[in-house]
DNA sequence: TGTACATCAGTGAACGCGCGTTCACTGATGTAC
DNA sequence: TGTACATCAGTGAACGCGCGTTCACTGATGTAC
């Protein structure tokens, strides 16, 4: 690569580092290209060699932070044994809890308010969001593969209203996925998701001690709701 | 009340609807004062006569919400039977997910990203947030009262690291709760906010097609799993 | 290896905008006697 | 009921600030021959 382009590329991560150094002192909303222009000495208008506007730079924060937040709970799982998929499902959702408390402001930027002014593009960064879900799917879609994924009850005869339909890429082909498998992705997201946002801001302080055992405890019993063992 | 005083409460009404309003169409970052001055056709500087800063109005706001949550939470559980338990937490929660998705915004000032410089006075908006949590929490301690309440049994021997501690305010008298009821109340509150975050944000979108059915269904597996009925 | 040109990074000045807050002031509404 | 005064609502002007973006320009880095 010659001198120049990685200079440009240093620069782009500098920026971003930038952005999200400034937002972790205040808040999604104070992200400002001028505050940014100010940490790395540089003028304002300087940025947009970089990124065209704001808005571009927002868009490349949040398609890194899926990716990121992805390849968090993928390296996770991949340290536990492949058929272990109760374990394997338990260390992606524990990383998921670990990355959102050390990447506050990235999973806010993902899932919180939106941003004032800004509508994303939707054909980049819905690709993006999906890679973080089709972590979780993919050991489901193991786990059912080899019998080892139960369908509780109330799934044996599920309403059409409640048909979650989703395909994903796998190997590049599209795969159309049960329902019970994505509803039992989506039973476990929500549930995780809930956990963390309250987490995050500071809800439930004055209730647990600990939210991390509560975590680890209804994440291991979502497990059991669907077959799945630990350890 | 003498005519200025009435002219005064339906000023502060006013402002707090038009800031409503104002965070409706640009989200919560767009709440400012001379955005209100503007819809109210008064000068900004007038504005200072009903609250001393911007701070003040967000705590106003934040209160009128949580206080706006706990009434519609607490009246949809009043329509059903006393002894009903399982349906009066239904009606609660399903109260709880109409109310956020109606009134958005406020449910963001509550439950999403802080709000960029604001740092709310702790010893006014914690007392409103636990009326919400109240609500459920009473119907728990009746149901329990009522020997209606099941205790799974991963609660058996909660772990201290899990022990919730709250005391509730009940006719003036403080009451210290059981922990597992508190810890019932979390299990629920974590996993339908958690539904309803995402379903907001928009994130279920592209799964789900009818997230009030799933939101429904959850919670009454949620119930289930605590040895309530409902009907 | 040297020259001529194209590409790119970065600058300083400027534009137009909205924001929260303070201040001295006017005029209307209420109160005490 | 009338008068004198205090309280309150609201105004216009001003302060100081930060923001995103555009523009014409300079100087450095790379490329073709």
């Amino acid at each position: 690569m010659p001198r120049r382009d990685k200079l440009r590329q240093e620069m782009l991560n500098d920026i971003k580092a930038a952005a999200r150094q400034q937002m972790a002192e205040g808040g999604t909303a104070a992200l400002s290209l001028s505050g940014i222009a100010r940490a790395l000495e540089v003028s304002q208008p300087a940025l947009y060699r970089y990124y065209p506007s704001r808005e571009a730079l927002v868009t490349a924060l949040i398609v890194e932070g899926y990716n990121n937040l992805a390849d968090a709970m993928a390296s996770a799982e991949r340290t536990v044994p492949q058929t272990n998929y109760g374990s394997r499902l338990l260390a992606a959702m524990l990383a998921n809890r670990v990355w959102a408390l050390e990447n506050a402001v990235d999973f806010q930027l993902l899932f919180g308010n939106p941003i004032p002014g800004y509508q994303g593009p939707e054909d980049i960064t819905t690709p993006a969001a999906q890679r973080v879900f089709s972590v979780v799917l993919n050991i489901l879609m193991e786990a059912l593969a080899a019998g080892m994924l139960k369908y509780p009850e109330e799934l044996r005869e599920m309403p059409d209203n409640l048909r979650v339909s989703m395909s994903m890429e796998n190997d590049g082909q599209p795969v159309q996925l049960p329902p019970e498998v994505v509803y039992i992705g989506l039973v476990g997201w929500t549930h995780t998701h809930g956990m963390i946002m309250l987490e995050l801001f500071n809800h439930t302080r004055a209730l647990l001690p600990d939210p991390g055992a509560f975590y680890l405890q209804e994440a291991k019993i979502l497990l059991t709701r669907f077959g799945l063992t630990t350890n």
